[in-house]
DNA sequence: GCCAACGTTGGC
DNA sequence: GCCAACGTTGGC
């Protein structure tokens, strides 16, 4: 199983709204190198939930629901989606701040990359930051 | 609100 | 196909 990070900001959709709506298509990214990642991703792979421009911590969990297909918003069809579900919540958010100050969090991806919005996680990564979100994993 | 980092666009 | 200019993202 491989793990993953997704950023969305909470102003247009939260891991609130994710948690309401239940599983949904991950839509809109548009990005060469975030669209690489999305056509990497298993069936059942998990990915952290977190929140860009406001709040700035990881939130959740989902998991994978559908491996990437076409983008319908996508006229030319070049970008993919994949359906996530979401999992469970963090006990308490992990922040961007918590994670730069963790000897071993800070060659995260996020802390390097902070601009991709799809991101790889290894499992040493995700194991810490769930423990740190409350989470068993 | 500012600005650094990154992507994309378009003239040549 | 290069690269300067511009636009966007996202942490601070």
């Amino acid at each position: 199983m491989k793990y993953w990070l997704v950023k969305s900001e909470p102003s247009v959709w939260s891991w609130d709204d994710q948690v309401k709506a239940g599983t949904t298509d991950w839509s809109g990214v548009r990005n060469p190198q975030a669209t690489i990642n999305m056509k990497t991703m298993k069936k059942g792979d998990r990915a952290f939930f977190y929140h860009s421009n406001e709040g700035l911590a990881v939130v959740g969990i989902c998991e994978i629901a559908k491996e990437a297909y076409p983008d319908p918003s996508d006229k030319a069809g070049k970008f993919v989606q994949v359906d996530v579900k979401p999992l469970e919540a963090f006990k308490q958010p992990v922040t961007m701040a918590e994670i730069k100050a963790t000897p071993g969090l800070k060659d995260m991806v996020l802390v390097k990359n902070s601009r991709l919005s799809v991101q790889p996680v290894t499992a040493a990564e995700w194991k810490a930051v769930c423990k740190m979100g409350g989470l068993k994993s």
